[in-house]
RNA sequence: GGCCCCGUCGUCUAGCGGUUAGGACGUCAGGUUUUCAUCCUGAAUAUCGCGGGUUCGAGUCCCGCCGGGGUCACCA
């Protein structure tokens, strides 16, 4: 491997949002590429045309760019060996397609619907029964010449196996009787992903291609393409499955999410890169922070799982939390942008001092905003669970709050620390327990039970909102 | 159904003939604490899918079975 020039790639169809899934093995072939220093390229395979679906492809590059995976090349910052988009290379299958059949190692084929549909009338698994394969030349110039709508098939060996050594699989046998002769070029004139992804690869120097385990059994008809137009094939990898949580694939039918949404749940790019690298793979214990230069380094093509692997959000969840608390807060105020009211982002000093409080209480992004709304509107806060906090009558819990009111109001520092001291005091003397006097002034100043340190909180909130709060309860 | 791949705690995994089968996430308990969270400590959870071999000795090698997944389109 040292020898050749790494270059892998990425060819999704724009006939859906890529899943996480996918995405995964955008990962893996950016990971592969770039730990041998090469090129990773992006390039579209649009060649079903009746499925386009519309902003799909723009959906595909906002992925690949959230996350990071930077293209050497691709449809829009081009290279040397574009278009990178399959529609604009159709002259190319369509050379490649004749010679195939000049040589024989493709043939024309006039069977319609109608007929193949009948092969799988009685058997639902019936390969085409190559009714066309053996067709003279006279008879496939007179359809032809008759202009009947044909598509172009390989000429697959009947027997024998098609074997390489497939970087994750290890070494693989599979019989060539068990691949049917596949169309290669359909009746519109447009290529099907095997002639395309072939020609394509080999154009553009692929020199590796790393893609998903449900390849893998088309794999010999690749195979017989490289070898009949005499060319060598690249190094072969194809890569497990990612499961739902009930062991099945991960589809959009089970609700596979795409990047774009769990960017949306407020997933950070870093914790969804870390999470996904460590899905059937492993390095130390699997928790470590990893941005995608240390991933480049550790990653290691030999050692991905053969075996499917559940996505379990719990870890995704996990490595989000973890992420969030290592970025700065002024960091984390930028990313915080889509996830805050709009009023918000004019008093940056007051969020950021805020994130400090919560982001250690933080899963996603998206935890954020409920828990600092208190801050910026006046919570509705309900007497009886005031009282119930305090666990004292209403005349006692009342007399606290006078004394908490005049200790904020005659101190003249108002800062966390002193707060806390002078507060510590004064519960001493209240007759009530910590517990009972800090609870039913958490309550009164946010509305909640859950909040992050009292004091912290009286002074992001300000001495006169706190003040505010604090004795509007008995008012 | 044919063919191919896979099978170690709930999950991701370490393990490459001799280990008390290790770690991480999650779970539970305890500590810190005015709540929650963080953080720290500890615990439980795997007869290594099952059954046969080979071997002094098997999660590790072989065979069979079972289970899961993939694939069998003029879709990728």
């Amino acid at each position: 491997m040292a020898d050749t020039h790494v270059r892998t790639r990425i060819a999704p169809s724009p006939t859906g949002i890529p899943h996480i899934g996918n995405t995964r093995t955008s990962l893996f072939d950016y990971l592969l590429a770039k730990k041998y220093h090469g090129e990773f390229i992006l390039r579209i395979e649009d060649t079903d045309q009746e499925r386009l679906v519309e902003g799909a492809t723009e959906k595909i590059y906002k992925i690949h760019d959230l996350l990071g995976l930077k293209r050497d090349e691709d449809p829009i910052i081009g290279g040397d060996y574009g278009p990178y988009i399959q529609t604009q290379r159709l002259d190319l299958y369509q050379k490649y397609a004749q010679e195939l059949v000049n040589t024989g190692a493709a043939y024309y084929c006039f069977c319609n619907e109608e007929r193949l549909k009948d092969l799988h009338k009685d058997n639902q698994f019936a390969k085409y029964d190559r009714h066309c394969r053996n067709l003279s030349p006279e008879e496939v110039q007179d359809k032809l010449d008759s202009g009947s709508p044909y598509v172009i098939r390989v000429k697959l060996p009947e027997t024998g196996f098609s074997v390489w050594h497939d970087l994750v699989q290890g070494k693989l046998s599979l019989p060539n009787t068990e691949c049917d002769d596949k169309v290669l070029m359909k009746s519109n004139g447009i290529p099907t992903y095997h002639l395309a992804s072939v020609v394509d690869d080999h154009l553009m120097k692929i020199s590796h291609v790393l893609r998903g385990v449900e390849w893998m059994m088309s794999t010999p008809v690749h195979l017989f393409l490289y070898e009949s137009l005499g060319w060598e094939p690249p190094t072969l990898a194809h890569v497990p499955l990612l499961l739902g949580p009930d062991k099945s694939k991960l589809s959009k039918r089970h609700g596979a999410k795409s990047v774009l949404e769990y960017l949306e749940d407020g997933y950070l790019p870093e914790a969804i890169n870390n999470f996904l690298f460590y899905l059937g793979f492993s390095y130390k214990d699997n928790s470590a922070l990893l941005t995608l230069s240390e991933m480049v380094d550790i990653f290691d093509e030999t050692k991905i799982q053969r075996q499917n692997a559940i996505f379990d959000i719990q870890k995704l969840d996990y490595l989000n939390s973890q992420w969030i608390k290592n970025f700065s807060s002024e960091e984390l105020f930028t990313k915080l942008n889509c996830f805050i009211p709009k009023e918000w982002l004019g008093e940056k000093d007051k969020v950021i001092s805020i994130i400090n409080l919560a982001k250690e209480r933080m899963y996603t992004l998206k935890d954020f905003a409920p828990a600092a709304e208190y801050f910026f509107t006046t919570p509705n806060v309900d007497k009886q669970l005031v009282l119930e906090q305090s666990a004292h009558s209403e005349d006692d819990t009342k007399t606290w709050f006078q004394k908490s009111i005049d200790l904020i109001q005659n101190n003249k520092d108002y800062s966390s620390e002193i707060l806390h001291q002078e507060f510590a005091k004064a519960q001493k003397d209240s007759g009530l327990s910590p517990k009972e006097a800090f609870m039913s002034l958490r309550v009164a100043v946010s509305g909640r039970t859950i909040t992050p340190p009292l004091f912290d909180c009286f002074v992001i909130l300000g001495k006169e909102e706190t003040l505010k709060r604090l004795s509007s309860v008995f008012s």
